[in-house]
DNA sequence: AGGATCGGCTAAATCGTTTTAGCCTGCTAG
DNA sequence: CTAGCAGGCTAAAACGATTTAGCCGATCCT
């Protein structure tokens, strides 16, 4: 047996068999590596080789079962045809659905994603940039991560905070979701609303509140300020987990009750905190939505399985992944084109169950 | 001002400064890059090398800020530290939290991952297969994938489908879980259950079910078939949804009541159908868990926040994801070490509100 | 004194591509 | 007859590391 490497595809050796590479299809046509390479890639410099010989080389590589070493590729044309996607826990229904979106994106046009999660410590947050940009991945998309330095490269930036001069921030439309909320509610009959407003570090409370002080007033709505309640989050800096939003939902939900201002609604933070109020509220004799109606927020599974199932603004995280990936690879195509400060996508309200009209002697 | 490549740190430049390359420290010190790479890389090569030229050498290196390029040493050392996950769906609870595991040991190793879901389309799949391996990914970890080939690379399999030669399954321990739920049903004085059993494609199905029968023979609990349905799991190759899932566990749910046998609790497939049945049965006026006790398995988030909450079997997802991917490092460690051919994880049964002692009646 | 050894380094090959800059040969035009 | 040109290819230099095989004094032994 000759010396020579073993070829992949085509042989019946029985051996592991190394896989081709463009000098073993260039030795096995009697050209050079060099012609094979312009013939695989369709370089325009191809056009100085004839057809048939194109067509020869195209068929040896089929037969070799030739497949380009990405390695190589990247390290000569300083390309990775990757992305690194920093977040706070993979596992998570919000990050999870965003992820979705980016990866259908990216796979379509042929680049991967490296993920790390950093569970909301700031400095593992610090080490994963640093390795991912250590693999050279070309852009950055940040997922619910605040970010402090400026970023060492392309980078979008999805449920954010505000500003970062070169960043584009994926946001929802605050003003559409709580017009969409409130003129639910408004058309039911509601005039007496209870609100949840978000933990102070959230990137939404802000924007969402305003928007919600907005659409009151268009509507001739009144706040009463009894029946606005924040949500702390737990401690500051770490991630809540459900299980507290949902315990603060259900504490929040029976201090409304001891409020003595009247209320036949309420539109939570987030769809958590909705469903541990509808608990509080059913547990104190309250029928849903008979007697308050509940607009929760985001849409994650359980909100279609609550019992009654819970009407609520959805945020399409499957649409915002993708676009915040598209936006990145218009940023790798080239600086020239500037970029949106800010990409906005428009919710959607979901009625279920957990709302109807205003009972009558309201 | 020099021709030479601009420095990383310790500049005030205001250019935006190419990474210094292992060449750049070389040339900093008036050192060959034989020898910042040996002391760089601790090699046992580096034994003859002074202690203070190694200092010397990093004190260099952190000056110019020189971190080593990921992609040329991949090429160089033909490892990328780098496997392959593929998976249905990632933003689908299952899968994302094992994935979760998967990447807390990877990335605590010094490893990424590529990730590609697949939809449970078999063509896309045996597509981004080739995709990874064209990625040089070393190893390959698979959810909820059926395959049919031999895997190119070492490879461990979650939830898959039985033996293949070569790969690792990590699966549940099904006669835990069958002893945990029955027991504690028989313990609250239930003999009549009801079972849902899961669709003919999981890979779950059988062996969960013989477990059941072994358990409830062990318990002397009587498996009555009129009180055993089997989940169809929607179109045969499709993914099914969660709401599939929940309705049909709701269709079943009335289909138990309609039944002429008797029965005091159900022991569902997932927390999905489990849900659906108890959405039926409520609406039917039986009481949770008074009328009816109801054990999950699981437990997806949606679990335990549900009213009542969810008693469920526990798949410990996060630690079935770290094993699968400590397999695969151990797999690339060496083939001399057999690997086994399942690495089984106990589940934990979780009690919550939906399971209570049998009515005095019954 | 001559060889062996050791300490401290380095030259050069290699990983598998891409890409620039030409090299031949044969034909055509002047 | 020869300069020029086109057609069909290729040699060689990158890309940024790792690694093998030594090189060149100086010291040690005998």
């Amino acid at each position: 047996m000759s010396p020579a490497r073993r070829t992949g595809a085509g042989t019946d050796q029985a051996t592991p068999a190394k896989p081709a590479r463009l000098k073993d299809v260039a030795a096995h046509l009697g050209l050079s590596p060099t012609t094979v390479s312009l013939v695989m890639n369709r370089s325009p410099a191809a056009k100085g080789i004839p057809p048939e010989t194109q067509d020869r080389v195209r068929a040896a590589a089929a037969e070799l079962g030739y497949r380009p070493n990405f390695i190589a590729r990247s390290l000569r044309r300083q390309r990775t045809f990757a992305v690194g996607v920093l977040l706070p826990e993979i596992s998570e229904g919000y990050a999870a659905g965003v992820l979705a979106g980016i990866e259908d994106e990216l796979l379509q046009e042929g680049y991967f994603y490296l993920v790390a999660g950093h569970h909301s410590k700031p400095d593992l947050f610090d080490d994963y940039l640093q390795l991912l940009t250590e693999r050279s991945v070309e852009g950055l998309i940040l997922v619910n991560t605040p970010i402090v330095k400026p970023l060492p490269l392309p980078a979008v930036v999805v449920a954010g905070h505000r500003e970062l001069t070169g960043v584009t921030n994926v946001v929802i439309d605050h003003e559409v979701a709580a017009r969409l909320a409130l003129t639910h509610l408004a058309e039911l009959g509601h005039r007496r609303i209870a609100f949840f407003k978000g933990h102070p570090h959230s990137a939404d409370t802000e924007s969402r509140w305003q928007a919600i002080v907005a659409a009151s007033r268009e509507l001739g709505l009144a706040i009463d300020s009894r029946l606005t309640l924040q949500l702390s989050g737990g401690p500051a800096g770490e991630q809540f987990s459900p299980e507290e939003g949902y315990r603060e939902g259900h504490v929040f939900g029976r201090k409304l009750i001891e409020t003595d201002a009247r209320f036949t609604a309420l539109f939570a933070f987030n769809d958590i905190s909705a469903i541990g109020a509808m608990r509080a509220l059913s547990e104190a004799g309250l029928r849903i939505p008979d007697d308050v109606a509940i607009v929760g927020f985001d849409d994650i599974l359980s909100a279609a399985f609550q019992n009654p199932s819970l009407t609520t603004v959805r945020q399409p995280l499957h649409e915002m992944g993708r676009r915040a990936a598209a936006e990145v690879l218009r940023k790798l195509g080239g600086p020239d084109k500037d970029s949106p400060p800010a990409i906005t996508i428009e919710p959607t309200l979901v009625v279920r169950e957990s709302t109807g009209p205003v009972p009558d002697r309201a």
